[in-house]
Order: C-alpha cells, then sequence, then structure tokens
DNA sequence: TATGAATGAGTCTTCATTCAT
DNA sequence: GATGAATGAAGACTCATTCAT
C-alpha cells in the first residue's frame, strides 16, 4: 500500500532549530488552551498573546489556524506510536502486549489532554491532516494486533479476531481520557490498568486464567 | 443521590403541542446540518433555512444556538435509553444481557448521527445540558451494570467489576459509531456485534465458553 | 449571439423597493470615496461609516467589497447606454451623430467619477462584472457605429470603418473624464466638444466642410 | 515655466552601477507582477521573491512599495519620449508627423503593459511622482503638437487646434493598450495604424485627400 | 551590502441575537 | 404567533516596513 506523504505545516521560517523551537512553545500554549475552551471557542489573538507573540509571528510559524491543532494532535500521537514501537518484543506474546498494553495506558493518561482533542475537534483538522491523524491511529492498533497474531501463531492465544482486539485495547486506553469524568473517583489509572489488564486476558489464554 | 431536575428549554410559545411539533422539525433538519459540517460551521441562518423558518420564528422556540444541539441529543439519548429499558429481564441474566448489548449496539447504530455530535460537541453543551448528558450515560450504563451485578448474584457469573465492564460495553457501541472508518469495510452491524458478544462474554462466564 | 446573463448583486433583503433604495444611499456615498482614495484604500467601514449603517447592515445589501464597485459603476454605465439610446433617429444621419456626441460627452461629464473609476478599478471588479462592464461598453460604441453605417448607406458620410471611428468617439468622450488634468484650464466642456466635433465630421463629410 | 526637479527614488546602497542594476532587476520583476493582479494584489513580498531577493535588500534599493511602481512607470514613459524624441525633423512636416505617429503607436504597443499600469495605478504613486508622470505625457503631447504646429505655420495643415489634436493622437496611441479586448480579433496594430492615421489626415490636409 | 525574523495595525467578512411591526 | 431588517462585536488572516546581526 502506498501511503500518502505526511503532511507537513508550511513555515516562513526557514531556520529548522528555530521552527522546532518556537512550535514547541506553540503547541503547549495552545493545547490548554483548545482543552479548557475547545478550538472554536479559542481566538488565534488568545493563542498569540498565550505564547506571548504578536499576531503576525504566530504565522511566521504556521498558515492556517487548523494547523495549530494539527501540530498538537500530531506531537502527541508521535509520541504515542513511539512509546509503542519503543517495547521490546519478548519470546512471550503474553508478556510483550502486556508491557505494550500498560505503556499505551500510561501513555495516553499522559496524552490524555491531546487524546480528548482528537476526538472532539478532529473535524476541524483539513482533510489530509485527518487522514494523516487515521493512518496514525490504524498505525498504533496494528502494533497491538501484530503481537496478537503472533500470540495467535505462539499457541499462546486464543484464534480470537486481531484487528477486533486490538480496537478494544485502543478504545479502552482512549476512554481513559475521554471518560476520566466517569471512571475518575473509582479508579486510579492503576486500578484502571488492573481492571482492564483482567478482561483483556481473560479470552484470550486458553485455560481461561489470567496472567498475573 | 438526589438528581438536579432535568433542564427545560425556554419557549417564548405556550401552545405544548405546537412546541413539540415545531421542535421536531427542527431538530430533524439541525441533527443533519451538525452532523455534517459540525455545530460551530453551521449556523442559526442555516438551520433557520432548512426548517424553512425565518430568524425570528427560531428564536420562538429556543432561546440560544446551544439549545438546538441539547435538544438534538436529549431525544436521541432519550430514546437509547428507552430502548435499554424496554429490555425484558429474562430469568438467565445472560440472556438479558445479551438482549440488552444487541439493542443498545443497535440503537447506536440508529442514532449514530447523535452519537458522534455527543462526543464532538459537548463541551458546547450549556454547563447544566452537559450535566444532564452525563447522567444520561451513567444511567446506560447503570442499566448494563445492574444486569451484570444480578448475574454474578445468581452465579452465572465471575465476579467481574460490573461498572467498568459495562463501561466497555458501552464503549464497543459508541466506538461503533465513532469509529466506522475504521471498523467499516471489514465488519457489517451483526459481524461487530457477533465479534464483540465473544469477547464479553468469554470474561464472564467462569467455564470459559462463551454463551451462543 | 448568445449574450451572458446580467449578474445580480446579491441581497439578503427581500423587499426590493428598500434593496434600491438603500443601495442608492450606498452607492452615491461609497462612489465619492472611491474617487477620492481609491477602491483599495477605501475600507469597508469608511465606507458603512459614510452611509451611516453598522457593519453587518452593509452587508445584507452586498455580499462583498467587489459588489459597492459594480453598483457603481453599473448605475453610471446604464444611465448613459440609456441617454445614448435616448437620441432619436431622425432623417439626417448627420445630425442624429452631433445630438448622440453631444449627449455622449455630456453624460460622460455627468458621470466623470464613475468613468475614472472604471478605468482605474476595472480590474477590481469580478470577472463577470467586468465582462457585463465591457459588454456595456460595447453596446455603446454599437450604437454611434450604427449611425456612422447608416450615414455611409445614405452616402451623407464617407466609407469609413464605422468601429474604429465609434471607437475614437467613445475615446473623445472617456478622456475627457480621464485627462481632465490636461484639458481643464484651456476648455470648457462646450469648447471641447466643438473642437472634437470639428475633428469627427471633417474625415466623415464627403466636401471636407464639417457640419456647422 | 519653472518645473520641480524630476522626482529620485532613494537608495541606501551608494554605488550607482549596482543600484542600476538591481533596479533594472527589479522592475522587470515587478512590471509583470503588477500588470498580472495589478499593485494592490501584489505583495513586496512576492515582488522579492520573484527577482529573488530577500526582503531587506529590496529595501535598500527602494524606500517603499510605491517606489517600485514608479521605477516602472518611468522607466517605459521615459523609453518612450525618447523614441518620439528620436524622430528626425523632415522639412515636410506631413512625414514628420506619419513617422511620429507610428513610432508612438508602436512604442505604446512595446510598452502598453506601463502604459496599462499608468491608467490603473497611478493614483497609488506618490503624489510628487504623479506629477512627474504627468509633466511627462504633456512632453510627449508637446512633441506631436510643435509638428503639427510647424505643419500649420508651414501652410501643409490646415489650421487646427493643435493641442486637441495631438491629444487625440495620444488617446489612440493609449487606447490600443488600454483597449486591446475590444480592438484585437478585429485589427492587428499596423490595421490599426493605417485606419487611425487616415483619421488622423484627412482632417488635416486642406484638399481631404489623406497621404498615403 | 545583505539577511530574515519580528511587528501590530489593518483588512474583509460573519453571525447570534433582538425588537418594532 | 410570525416577521425580517438591523446590530456590532468578534473572527481569521495579511502585509509594508524595520532593525539587530
Amino acid at each position: 500500500m502506498v501511503l500518502a506523504p505526511r503532511p507537513r505545516v508550511h513555515s516562513r521560517v526557514a531556520n529548522a532549530e528555530l521552527v522546532a523551537e518556537r512550535r514547541s512553545a506553540l503547541t503547549s500554549a495552545a493545547r490548554e488552551l483548545f482543552l479548557r475552551q475547545g478550538f472554536h471557542k479559542t481566538s488565534i489573538r488568545e493563542i498569540a498573546a498565550a505564547v506571548g507573540w504578536q499576531m503576525g509571528t504566530l504565522y511566521l510559524y504556521i498558515s492556517c489556524k487548523e494547523d495549530v491543532l494539527h501540530l498538537i494532535i500530531r506531537e502527541s500521537m508521535d509520541g504515542l506510536t513511539r512509546s509503542l514501537e519503543a517495547v521490546p518484543q519478548q519470546a512471550s506474546a503474553l508478556l510483550t502486549l502486556r508491557e505494550a498494553v500498560a505503556t499505551l495506558f500510561r501513555s495516553v493518561h499522559d496524552e490524555r489532554a491531546a487524546v480528548k482533542l482528537c476526538y472532539r475537534e478532529s473535524d476541524s483538522l483539513l482533510p489530509e491532516h485527518l487522514e494523516d491523524l487515521k493512518q496514525t491511529e490504524l498505525g498504533e492498533r496494528g502494533i497491538l494486533a501484530n503481537v496478537i497474531r503472533r500470540g495467535i501463531d505462539q499457541g499462546e492465544f486464543r484464534a480470537v479476531d486481531a484487528d477486533l482486539f486490538a480496537h478494544n485495547i485502543v478504545m479502552m486506553a482512549h476512554s481513559w481520557a475521554l471518560k476520566r469524568w466517569a471512571l475518575r473517583g473509582k479508579f486510579s489509572l492503576d486500578d484502571y490498568l488492573a481492571g482492564q489488564l483482567e478482561f483483556i486476558f481473560r479470552p484470550l489464554v486458553a485455560s481461561g486464567q489470567a496472567a498475573s
């Protein structure tokens, strides 16, 4: 499959280091604003003020408001993917998957602001940025699905639908960011992880006893 | 627990029947617009035009733009709750839950437009309307959790965390609306339901064999 | 030849009389501003202030800044065409042409503001409005050319190129508006008309003596 | 009459040769842009990019955007004047005028881009630059008027108003640049020249037969 | 001489809401 | 109960120009 090249955000400034530095300041200021008041209710002026820039300076580093959202989301999603890819592939698919799930949950927890933004504001993204986001998410799911497939091949796991299973795991992680209001108070992140691991491994391991 | 009274949308028109009739026309026109282009990108003018009203008329039946969103979401969510409450409580918790899950998935499928709106635009709701939405969702989860608890009490189910389990089921349903782009093409609704039932009942029934 | 339908300026207001009245106030205020400071240097805010409206009100009657320019130009050009069409067709082509030229010069004098705008700002017009302007100008030229052709057919005029001749007459008229700085001081409008009539009829009448 | 000294465009660079060379590159790049999209719709950034300079470099050779327009227009108009002045003064005023008209038409054809700019954008010029342009145009008209006056004095031409006549000739030339859309398709430049010569000499020569 | 990041006032346009009729 | 013209603050984005390096 030929993937479209990942979309780039245009900058009027040539110096790549400077661009990276400035954009980092930009995203961390804007992320907070977007999360607090949403993309549409945040004005470009507020963003500039939050970073401490003038309006014109802002537009040296982006070309439209949507770019800011894209930068925030991409930064988080890429970090999340990298964490997942960094999980070492152990001989045991089960142990690998356990580690991957824990990593995923923790990353989503760290990036919960961005994850919420993805669900709330993805329709504000430019089409190519939305497509990029979808591909990234499919990539993450794919990493999990591959571990599951390996476990099935190795006889560790029952022959479940790996894609659907991976989808469920991703949604478990995302819902920690999306539904904190419904979970927080009852669960800490570790509680939540432990609880969900039970539901993940119970249907996966043949004997019915979850890995502990 | 004392619940806040459900918020009402103020109307300048006295005749309750007329109000209901007009609002029904309003929501069905607006739902489509909101889904297609989002709440913020849809102007109140477009909505009026879509229903065939003048601007002034619109404001006889609502008091602000956010009311329209609330009306749409509440209508769908209430319908969804009613469907779930209508599922008959059979002696077997397992059969009851099966039926409830199927009902939930099908309702979410029918109301997928509104479900997407809930995730995308819930921050555009007025605070009291958002709170109402959350309570409604907790109510749905509670219905499922109660069936699960009954199953546990009756010895049909393993002693899982009923709330967390119910939460997972709700997210499975919602993700059918939220992630159609990632599932459609691989699954029909029935495929999806069948696949997820496997994952639902496998960890629930003691022997490890899913109900079929 | 099939002409494109004349472009209409969209208005959000239904009442046609009101639209006409408001637009008349609009154009007379904007004409002066555009003439004094040019289209680009005149802000839409200034226009609104000059008519005594709020910004929103302005956009009830036009849909973009370019519409204002178009309204001004079309109003003048249409008036000019009507004046020319109103010149009675006498038996003598020569007398008819004399009258038409005088009418044209006087109309251009009256509408000199708009004529200057046409030359200066025509590139600011929307493409369809520019095309409309060109057609209108060709129409005016055509009226003169037809009289000339009739004179040739009737043996009153020498067999000149009627289109080119009409073009020259139109440019004589327009240059009264365009080059006042180069003519005024030396010529009054009547002087200018008398002088140009000499140059118009000298090459036209066979014997060489201009009509007086 | 004492003329104001011709306005100079200020440059921060001392080396006169370098300035001339750079400005030549500047005007040829900007002329095209201005003609294609107009003065106001062309940004100083686009101009810099078209010449291949940085923003700062541009401002070493001009002091404001209007200077660029002035440089373009003055360059063309001066060339046009020089062409006209280079026409040899033959004994026959008629032959001299013929040659001058042909030269004028051809120069305007070559410089039609700049001529259009003069009419469209002259109001964007700084006042002193506009005045300079007017003086230049009056100078051109004066050259023609002088030939006509000589012809009258020598008894070759009828006693017409030389200034008005010269004005008409200039407008004939300019309208080739301004109204190509209305003439092109019917006339080549040579056709147009031949046709207009007829109208020029017919009222000028006593007997009524045009010079051929 | 050349660079290029920074400035900040300014641009056109939109839109939720009101109220006299 | 219905109308629809009017409001005016707010929106995103541009751009000629400068100045420290």
